[in-house]
DNA sequence: GCAAATTTGTCTACTTGGAAACAAATTCGC
DNA sequence: GCGAATTTGTTTCCAAGTAGACAAATTTGC
């Protein structure tokens, strides 16, 4: 399981002349090197194909994931405000001023200034809104009910766990 | 470890009367609920944060990552086809032409009809290429060489080989 | 009390990425 | 052969996301 060169893999492609072998015309048979090896290559791509599978699984439902994402938080939190919705969803704060004009203007989420800090905004579920969320729900949480193929359910277990640990999600401060 | 609700964890948010606990000021303390056992969010939320360590050590070096991966693969696997590239990259064909051009303007990429599909070009790292990208790779691969501080070595290798697996990256059919 | 610094949300301009339609070349059906 | 379907890369247009400046409100230093 560990690879040839242990852990220092900036190994430089071979500089000057090229391998003689074909142009490789299938994709999963490309030469990758250190990239295999990279927790950021391979974080991006898990991700991009979560989403694909997704967006497979849940076509038709007039679901966004971004969007619900937002609609749920705010439904567990009422009252939050943009900045720390925006924060701990990593979403920079100039977008989710967009995000959550268009949910207002869609009639889910309601926008009342803080009494508390006249600068910020406290958001809340609007019955379309807490309605829309419970009618995608089941279909949302779905993929993670069902889980990929290529792991067995201990490792998926496994792969969840160490992701809350490197992100810090599940298991705040004591 | 496991989870309250066990792995059936569509719980929706308490409908209708609102907790009356405080809007939550800080970010970490959102009540995120299933979401915390979502795959999808989690790949999501680690791949983020990986993305925004990278660029903050990084900083200055004028290095983007999708152009030095890009870079990385066609160096080694010379005479590599777009499609191929960006099929493994998950990179959406469309978008692959506009950074092909880029880089081919900014000298870096060689672009060659093929001579077996008239349709296609091979692409090869120009002597520029080359030397961009060994003057580059060792600040590329240095985040991994350091891993995260929240996860111990040993994890860290679980978490890579489990996402090798998942992706499919390093251990293609046998 | 009050000027300086910070925070909160917003705006404009820009970059990144994708969907759909397309031309050219290739492959398939027959 | 040869027309139909497919593949390859491109173009155009649009959506998603970011950067930086900004006004208003708040907090901080004194």
């Amino acid at each position: 399981m560990t690879r040839p060169g242990g852990s220092r893999v900036t190994v430089l492609p071979a500089p000057g002349r090229e391998p003689q072998a074909p142009p490789a015309a299938d994709p999963s048979s490309l030469a990758l090197g250190a990239l295999e090896d990279s927790l950021g290559f391979l974080l991006r791509i898990a991700q991009l194909q979560a989403f694909e599978r997704f967006y497979a699984a849940v076509a038709g439902h007039d679901l966004r994931a971004g969007a619900f994402t937002i609609l749920w938080v705010i439904g567990l939190n009422p009252g939050v405000r943009q900045g720390v919705l925006a924060e701990r969803l990593m979403i920079k704060r100039a977008h989710m001023a967009k995000l959550i004009r268009a949910l207002e203007l869609a009639g889910l989420v309601a926008r009342t200034p803080s009494r508390e800090d006249r600068r910020a905004v406290e958001l809340r579920l609007t019955p379309a809104g807490r309605r829309h969320v419970e009618l995608r729900a089941a279909a949302f949480f779905a993929p993670d009910s069902a889980p990929p193929t290529s792991l067995s359910a201990a490792e998926t277990r496994t792969l969840i766990g160490l992701l809350r640990k490197l992100t810090g999600i599940g298991e705040e401060a004591p």
